[in-house]
DNA sequence: ACATTGACCTGAGAGC
DNA sequence: TGCTCTCAGGTCAATG
């Protein structure tokens, strides 16, 4: 689920519940969802602290401490946050709670623990260690900039996009979404895309990330010609009703039209 | 460089 | 109903 879109909910999320608010403690119920340190080297990273605001790069989130450093949130396949006063109305696998000294809490709810939380002393260091690529939204990318990423690159344009250390925010999902809406086959060799598709390609990867966004990723929000919500078997397309295929590219499932974005070759 | 596979975890849904 | 199998929106390491 998380890709950039959902992840920017979340940031948006979090900066509307748990901002300037006194860190009391922090709960940690698997050890394994806690990077970088353990759940008592987490808690006294934290305590005393506030989150004074976050950041975003592709599908990693941080909330920025005062001067100490960052908190990472990543989400994996099935993470997401919850903030609460009751502590009886955390969500199951709330792994991680942050406790907050007005009595709200703040979870990091994460069904699969393939997601983690890892404090983050260094920023500069550690994004150059994770060595994300530009954010997918970053306004300082434009189509030039996208046309110079493919540049010398081969390959499935699906398995491209996806790439992180390339452009950080796109998973299965989105850009299934993304290609649908561009015509373009998933399995297309990136090499054979001319600079106009690519900035057509490039466009539309804008238009389909602020649309999720400002449907607040729900797929009953999401305008109708939208593949999301039809990812399902024999699902027809939302454009010219022929049944939506499936393959494997980058060992995935992606969901396709074939009407709509005819095979390469 | 690029692609595929299995592992990491755990639950949901299908099929028997 | 209960069991077993397959699959799931993310990464990472190992292997062609």
């Amino acid at each position: 689920m998380p890709e950039l879109p959902d992840v920017e909910t979340f940031r948006r999320y979090l900066d509307a519940t748990a901002l300037h608010q006194t860190i009391a403690g922090v709960e940690v119920d698997a050890p394994r969802v806690v990077a970088r340190a353990s759940p008592q080297e987490l808690e006294s990273f934290l305590q005393g602290r506030q989150f004074a605001g976050t950041r975003r790069q592709g599908k990693h989130l941080f909330a920025v401490l005062d001067r100490i450093g960052w908190l990472e949130l990543h989400f994996g396949m099935t993470g997401y946050l919850a903030y609460f006063q009751d502590p009886g109305e955390a969500p199951a696998y709330s792994h991680v709670q942050f406790r907050f000294d007005n009595g709200f809490r703040l979870a990091f709810v994460d069904r699969r623990k393939l997601g983690h939380v890892a404090p983050v002393p260094d920023p500069d260091a550690y994004l150059a260690e994770l060595g994300l690529g530009v954010d997918a939204l970053d306004p300082g990318l434009d189509a030039a900039g996208f046309r110079r990423l493919a540049k010398g690159r081969r390959g499935q344009v699906k398995c491209w996009l996806m790439d992180q250390e390339t452009l950080a925010g796109l998973g299965n999902v989105y850009s299934d979404e993304v290609l649908f809406h561009a015509g373009i086959h998933p399995k297309q060799p990136l090499e054979d895309l001319g600079p106009e598709q690519l900035s057509r390609l490039f466009r539309t990867l804008r238009e389909v990330l602020e649309t999720a966004i400002e449907a607040k990723v729900d797929p009953e929000r999401m305008p109708a010609d939208f593949l999301l919500p039809q990812r399902e078997q024999g699902a027809g397309c939302p454009r010219c009703g022929a049944e939506l295929e499936t393959l494997k590219a980058c060992g995935r499932t992606a969901y396709h039209c074939p009407r709509c974005q005819p095979a390469p070759g």
